[in-house]
DNA sequence: TACTATTTAATTTTT
DNA sequence: TTAAATAGTA
């Protein structure tokens, strides 16, 4: 056997991560050190030299994305498409044993999958049935609850209210919750997760079929799993199977949605005598953007600890601007980002990150002003639009009548006669019955409702009957293009005024073309509509469809892990926004902040700036703010302060400090105060600086006092004591 | 039922 | 500020 191809291109770190023996393996693997690569050189040792069936492994990710690429690329390195190889998404994976094993599973065969936006509106639902009083929950907080719980691994009788009645209430929501979802056949994400997991649990034939099957098996990401993700991954691995996992403590940016880093050190305990490999040698940044990775991350105590380093060059300081406000910081941005094309480099080269996505409006009006394309990331996605997830919920009455859900997202959409008030009789009977909105809708259109709304219900459930008629036997895309032009959607949108309308017909018409190149899995034994509304649920698409531009890419920093750029600018550097003011008083909170700065770090390859602004409008206000704590811990040697007006940079003292950028551009400058300075006044007692105007004795400060409110101050008379 | 005024709250995101 | 959700009005 020619191992060549599988282990030329490997460190010998990442080598002997590779070629590690059938035990279970814990990959440290720090950014730009190769994850991937030894994932998928790993599959192929495993297949290649082991021997191992490609049946035999099982390959979880947590995006469609990672797993689509790691496929593509096992398949390049082992020159032979790799079917039947089981490659997915936790969700992905879990939704294929719960359609195999739906019996088992408890679920209804053509069970369908809801997303977050289809859970908040069921839970509306549900409190207007249980006449809850929303001033106690709001809907959301219950539905970050039930799927807090879910990702845990609870049902709703594992959890001790512990006498609290607040408690007891969320509690039985979740209960209501669990059953309006079971006699619909929905199942959310979360869900799926915690079904896949008592499937195993409790079916000893199948999780010994499963066991025997999936010897390997290879995780990406690791430190992202949640609770019942992990309890999955130890249930399947059991006392024989091997997890490779692979992951890195410092880049733990998802403990707000369950994300348990603690698996880590868990996993060395659960599967004792573990090989630790650590992948330390990056290959994507300047050693300069490393060592200031490193430094800002050794602030955190709770790490296994790594270090990073490169063999490549020192690269450029980190330039450090400290801008006026928000539209001098995108301004500085902007220029930068000219001289960069202006050398010839592609746009799409460049990134700029943010904490929070509010940040991007400024820069976009920037970028558009200078006509510089760029390209948002987040936001709406194709299948999550709300004339796709319409059309797909007559799609999914027609696959599943009882689901409530869709059935009450279109019952009057487009409108046909089919109010609140009828809509509300329908829900009591429902609930009276314990049965579904679709049939009720038939008790009560035969005896309790009027003529004339009897009429309407009687036709909306005619023409679903008739849709599922007319479109039976057709292929995907005809069905749904039937569909769409039979709902009346089409018309509906028609009257929406401007380019909205417009566009949302373009969207249902992209649908059909989605559903034609869609290729159902003949391995599934489903029906090639429920493949492609599980597809819809389970990959929600790309937020832009648009063909290839060379753009300038904005995005949070969240979104950016994984990705990497030569230049990258990192906005808004400054306490309060990062880190966030809801994270800074907790240390975990703290910590995980300052792995998101580690993340936006090491996203660049080349070139780094960071930019903060000392006054800048968030809610409508202006707020003034301190640097953020995250540039002071970057060594003084790797920064070099932009300064602008006077071209000069010049390499900082001892610690980050921000200064004023020019006297002539500072008013109140040579008295020593600034923006955000605090003060104290004899009389009004302390505060903080707001605004300054004029030169020498008529130089003025508004100041806000805690106390006294804001005053126009005359600096000369007003006696100021800095603080 | 649709449009308009008012209120409210405001990280991060994948599946 | 602004977007979204709710309440009120034509």
């Amino acid at each position: 056997m020619d191992v060549t191809p599988i282990l030329d291109s490997l460190n010998d770190a990442q080598r002997q991560a590779v070629t590690s023996p059938a035990e279970p393996t814990l990959v440290i693997a720090g950014a730009g050190s190769g994850k991937t690569r030894v994932l998928v050189h790993r599959a192929a040792w495993l297949i290649d030299v082991e021997g191992v069936s490609p049946q035999g492994l099982l390959a979880v990710t947590f995006t469609n994305k990672a797993a689509a690429e790691m496929r593509h690329r096992i398949e390049a390195l082992l020159n032979l498409p790799v079917q039947h190889l089981w490659i997915g998404t936790f969700h992905g994976l879990a939704h294929r044993m719960l359609r195999r094993h739906w019996r088992e599973a408890n679920l209804p065969q053509n069970f369908q999958i809801i997303d977050s936006d289809d859970q908040i509106r069921l839970i509306k639902r549900l409190f207007k049935n249980l006449e809850v009083d929303d001033s106690q929950f709001a809907p959301k907080e219950i539905q970050w609850f039930i799927n807090a719980e879910k990702d845990e691994g609870r049902r709703p009788q594992h959890i001790d209210d512990g006498g609290d009645p607040n408690l007891r209430q969320k509690i039985s929501l979740y209960a209501s919750y669990e059953e309006v979802c079971q006699r619909g056949g929905l199942v959310d994400f979360a869900e799926l997760l915690l079904r896949a997991h008592e499937l195993l649990r409790d079916n000893a034939e199948l999780l010994g079929h499963y066991r025997r099957r999936f010897k390997h098996l290879l995780v990406d990401e690791f430190q992202d799993t949640n609770a019942i993700q992990y309890a999955w991954l130890r249930l399947l691995a059991g006392a024989d199977g091997v997890p490779f996992v692979v992951g890195d403590d410092d880049q733990s940016i998802y403990r707000w949605r369950g994300a348990r880093v603690e698996h880590i050190h868990q996993f060395q305990r659960d599967f004792p005598g573990t090989r630790v490999v650590k992948l330390e040698q990056n290959y994507r940044s300047t050693a300069t953007i490393l060592n200031a990775a490193n430094a800002v991350i050794a602030n955190n105590a709770s790490r296994l600890g790594k270090n990073l380093w490169t063999d490549g060059a020192e690269g450029e300081a980190i330039r450090v601007y400290s801008a006026y406000n928000e539209r001098d910081e995108s301004d500085f941005v902007i220029g930068r980002l000219r001289d960069w094309i202006d050398h010839g480099n592609l746009r799409a080269d460049s990134a700029i990150l943010y904490r929070s996505n509010a940040q991007s409006r400024v820069l976009e009006e920037g970028l558009i002003n200078a006509g510089i394309p760029y390209r948002v990331y987040g936001g709406l996605r194709f299948f999550e639009r709300m004339e796709i997830k319409d059309a797909l919920a007559y799609l999914r009455l027609i696959a599943n009548r009882d689901d409530d859900s869709s059935f009450e997202r279109i019952v009057n959409k487009p409108t046909r006669g089919i109010g609140a008030r009828t809509i509300d009789m329908m829900r009591s009977y429902a609930r009276a019955n314990a049965c579904s909105l679709w049939r009720a809708a038939g008790a009560i259109a035969s005896d309790d409702l009027n003529g004339r709304a009897a009429n309407a219900v009687n036709a909306f459930m005619s023409l679903i009957e008739r849709m599922a008629r007319e479109t039976d036997g057709l292929e995907l895309q005809d069905k749904v293009d039937h569909v769409i032009h039979l709902s009346g959607l089409v018309d509906f949108f028609k009257k929406d005024k401007g380019e909205k309308g417009e566009t949302r017909i373009e969207n249902l018409g992209e649908l059909v073309s989605a559903a034609k190149s869609f290729t159902p899995d003949p391995a599934e034994e489903m029906s090639p509509l429920d493949e492609f509304l599980s597809h819809a649920a389970l990959e929600a698409g790309e937020g832009q469809a648009d063909a290839w531009e060379d753009c300038v890419q904005l995005m949070t920093m969240h979104s950016a892990k994984g990705l990497e750029f030569p230049l990258v600018f990192i906005c808004g550097m400054e306490d309060g926004l990062f880190p966030h003011q809801r994270s800074i008083a907790d240390p975990n909170g703290l910590e995980e902040e300052r792995r998101l700065c580690y993340v936006g770090i090491t996203r660049a390859k080349e070139m780094l700036y960071i930019t903060h602004a000392e006054q800048r409008r968030l809610h409508g206000m202006d707020n003034f703010s301190q640097p953020s704590r995250f540039i002071a811990e970057i060594p003084v040697e790797h920064i070099e302060e932009v300064r602008p007006r006077v071209q000069v940079t010049r390499p900082m003292h001892t610690s980050y400090s921000p200064r004023r950028k020019s006297a002539a551009a500072s008013p109140g400058s040579e008295m020593g105060v600034r923006l955000g300075q605090r003060v104290r006044h004899k009389k009004f007692g302390d505060g903080v600086i707001l605004n300054c105007e004029g030169q020498g004795a008529h130089a003025r400060v508004e100041v806000n006092f805690e106390t006294a409110g804001t005053k126009w101050l005359v600096l000369s008379y007003a006696n100021l004591d800095l603080m």
